[in-house]
DNA sequence: TGCGAATCTGCACGAATTGAAGATTGGCAA
DNA sequence: TTGCCAATCTTCAATTCGTGCAGATTCGCA
C-alpha cells in the first residue's frame, strides 16, 4: 500500500494564487515553482540556486532564499532544519517526518503513525503545536560500504 | 550487568577520566566540568562562555567550544541542534527528547515511552542509529502572555 | 503604453563555528 | 623539585548560512 502524497502546488496553480495574493509572478518564481514541484531530494537553496543557474544564468542566490521562504510562509513548503547545516525545502506538506544519512546527508520522508499512544512526561505546562521526529543513520549505500 | 548513568559525570570524575586518557585537567576544564554538571538549562557555547568569563576572566569562547565538542566526543553530553540557531549542551544523557518554546527558546526535557509501538513507513534500508523527537511550541509562561 | 510598487541583483553584514599559529602550561621523568 | 615537551589556550582569520539594504529592473493594472 501507498501513502497518499499532499504536495506543493502545480506551478499553474501557484501562479495563480500569487496573482490572487497581489504578488507578481517573475520568470525567477516560475522557475523554482517548476523546480520545486515534486522533488522528493529536499535541497538546500544552494544546490535550488546551482540547478537553477543552469536554466537562468544570472539569478541570484538571494532570490531563490526569497522567494522559498516565501513559498513556506504561504505554506507551499515546508522548511526543514535536520542539522545537516543548511535549511532544507520540501514541498511534501502531508504530516510525515525525516531520515537523514549521517555520511551522505541524504534525506527520505518517513511516515510515522501511532504517535498518540506514545507516554509522554515533562510536557507540563506547555503548549505544543508541532512534533517533529528525525531519524538519524545510514542509508542502504553508505551502510553498505561501510561494511 | 551494567550501571546506567543519567548524568555528566561528577567534575571528581571527569579529571580522574580525562587524566586517564591521558588529557590535561587545565582550570579552564575544571571550571566547565563544573559549569555543566547539574546543568538543566541546554545553555549554548556562547551562554557557557559569559558565565565562565565572570569566574575566569579572559578565558576563551575557542576553549569553551573545544572542551564542550571534546566532552560530547567522549559521551559525557549531548550537543543538541535544536533549530534555535547555536547547538546546546547537555549533562543529561539519559534517553530522552526536548521541547522548546517557541517564543523564548526555554528548554526542558521529555521523556518517551512506547516509541516501539509505532508504526514507520519509510526507513527502508535506512541504518537508524538514533531517534530524535522535538516538540515545539509555548512554555507555560509565553502561552499565558500570549492570551 | 506608462507608471508605481514589487521584485531582483549585488554586496555587505551578522551569527555560529572552526582552522591555524604562536604562547603557555600540566604532568611525567629524572 | 626541576625541566621538558606535547597538549592546551588564546587570538584572529576564515567559512558557512542566511538576511538587510540600496539601487536597477520589471510586472501588471489603469
Amino acid at each position: 500500500m501507498r501513502t497518499y502524497r499532499v504536495g506543493m502546488r502545480s506551478p499553474a496553480e501557484l501562479t495563480e494564487a500569487f496573482r490572487a495574493h497581489g504578488l507578481k509572478v517573475t520568470p525567477q518564481r516560475q522557475l523554482l515553482f517548476r523546480l520545486m514541484h515534486g522533488n522528493e531530494c529536499h535541497p538546500t537553496a544552494e544546490a535550488l540556486f546551482q540547478t537553477a543557474s543552469e536554466q537562468m544564468p544570472g539569478i541570484s542566490l538571494r532570490t531563490v532564499y526569497q522567494t522559498l521562504n516565501d513559498l513556506a510562509t504561504m505554506g507551499e513548503l515546508r522548511s526543514l532544519d535536520l542539522g545537516t547545516g543548511a535549511v532544507r525545502f520540501d514541498p511534501n506538506i502531508d504530516d510525515h517526518h525525516h531520515v537523514v544519512c549521517d555520511r551522505c546527508n541524504e534525506i527520505r520522508d518517513v511516515y510515522v503513525s501511532g504517535s498518540d499512544a506514545l507516554s509522554i512526561t515533562g510536557l507540563d505546562g506547555f503548549a505544543v503545536s508541532n512534533t517533529s521526529i528525525l531519524f538519524n543513520g545510514l542509508c542502504p549505500r553508505c551502510a553498505a560500504d561501510s561494511e
